[in-house]
DNA sequence: ACCTGAACACCGTTCAAGT
DNA sequence: ACCTGAACACCGTTCAAGT
C-alpha cells in the first residue's frame, strides 16, 4: 500500500503477509513458481534481507506460498460442494472445482506439490502439509457423508476403509490434474470425456455393487 | 573414464552422454533434482561452458535427464509385465513396478514430471514428453491386450474409449505415486492396503460388469 | 565442431550496523 | 523486534579465443 519511503514506517507491520501476496502475484503473472527471494522483496518494497525476519530460508517462503495455495483450493472445494446432495454429485462437483483451480493456477498448483513438500519430508509438519491436509478433509467429509447415507460403499465403522477411499479418490483427481497440466492428455478429449472419465474413476470404487 | 587432463583428448567424444549420467548420479546422490549446470560440468571434468555445446539451455539438459528417467521407467514397466497373463495381473504388476521405481528414485521421478515438462508446454514435443509417451505406451499395450481378450471392458473398435482407459489408468497410478512421495498417504497403510486400493482403482473401471 | 577462460548480471545467505 | 547495506560464494549465460 504505502510504498513511498518517506511515509512508509520503518517497521512494516505485516510484511510477512505482503511478501506472500507478492510471491503469489509473481507466480501467477510469470506462470512460473521459480521466483527469486530478491524479486519478491523488490515487489514488496523492502530490502532483499527483510524477508529473513519472517522466513529463515527461502524454502520456508515457498512453503508459505504453497500453504496459501492449498487454502484457496480448499475454499474452492468447499464452495463447490457445500449443501450438494447426493454425495455422488458432491464428489463430482468437488473434482471439477479441483481441476478448474489447477487449470486456472497451473504454476501455483505445481508449487503446492513441488519443492515445498519435496524438501519438507521430515517429521515436523510444514505449513504446506497442514494446509494440504485441510483440503483433503473436504474430500473426506463428502465421502463420510456418502457413507452414512448409504450412497457410497464405505461403512461408518471401518475407519481404515474410509481413509483408503479418501486417499484413492484424491489420488485419482490429483493424477488426472497433473497429467493434464503436463500435457499428457490427448488433445482430442472433450470436457465431457473428462467428466465421464472422472465419474468412472471416482465412483466405480465407491458405489455399492 | 579418462579424467586426467594430460591423456584426455581435447574433444571428449560423447560428452553429452557423460553429462546426462553425471546429472543422474547427482540427482540420485543428493536426492534433489535442483542440480547446477556447473556442478554437472565439474563432475564430468569439463569447463562450465562445455555443456553449452550439447544443450542450448540448462532446461534442455533437465529435459534430457527427465527423458533418461522415463526410459528407465519404461524398461521397468516392460520387464515387470512382459508375457504376464491375464491382463489384470499385468496391469497390477505394472502399477507395482511403477510405484517401486518412484520410491527408489523419488527425486528423479519429481524431475520427470516437474520442471522439464512445465516449461516445455509449447507445441514442439520435447525429448522428455516423447519418452513419457513411450512409458505410457506400455500401459496402453496391456489395456489393448486385455480388451482383445475380453478381460477388460474396452472394445477394440472404440479408439476413444481405449485412449480414455489408458489416460485414467495412468492418472490413477501417477496420483497414488505422487501423493505417496509427498507424504499425503497415511503412514499406517500397509503394502497390502496399497495393492488392494490399486486393484480397486485400476480394475473397477475396466472390468465388465 | 568442440572446448576453454574471462566477464556480467543475478542469486541465497551471513553479518555488522542502524532504528 | 525488525530492517538496511556491504560482502561472499555461487549460478546461468554470453563472448572472444583457442585446437
Amino acid at each position: 500500500m504505502d510504498s513511498n519511503p518517506d511515509t512508509r514506517p520503518y517497521h512494516h507491520g505485516n510484511l510477512r503477509r505482503v511478501l506472500i501476496d507478492a510471491a503469489l502475484a509473481l507466480v501467477t503473472e510469470k506462470q512460473d513458481w521459480a521466483f527469486s527471494l530478491r524479486e519478491v522483496a523488490r515487489r514488496a518494497g523492502v530490502s532483499h534481507n527483510a524477508p529473513y525476519n519472517h522466513f529463515p530460508q527461502k524454502q520456508d517462503m515457498l512453503a508459505a506460498v504453497a500453504a496459501a495455495g492449498f487454502e484457496r483450493l480448499r475454499d474452492r472445494m468447499r464452495a463447490a460442494t457445500a449443501h450438494v446432495e447426493p454425495a455422488t454429485d458432491a464428489l463430482l462437483a468437488c473434482g471439477r472445482a479441483y481441476i478448474a483451480f489447477a487449470l486456472e493456477n497451473p504454476a501455483l498448483y505445481r508449487l503446492m506439490f513441488g519443492p515445498a513438500l519435496a524438501s519438507a519430508m521430515g517429521p515436523r509438519p510444514t505449513s504446506a502439509r497442514t494446509a494440504g491436509a485441510e483440503a483433503k478433509a473436504v474430500l473426506a467429509d463428502i465421502i463420510l457423508r456418502g457413507g452414512r447415507a448409504g450412497t457410497f460403499a464405505v461403512s461408518a465403522s471401518d475407519q481404515q476403509g474410509q481413509r483408503m477411499a479418501v486417499f484413492f479418490s484424491w489420488s485419482a483427481i490429483h493424477g488426472v490434474t497433473m497429467l493434464l497440466l503436463d500435457g499428457f492428455m490427448e488433445s482430442n478429449f472433450t470436457a465431457d470425456d473428462l467428466v465421464k472419465g472422472l465419474e468412472r474413476t471416482l465412483l466405480k470404487g465407491l458405489t455399492p455393487r
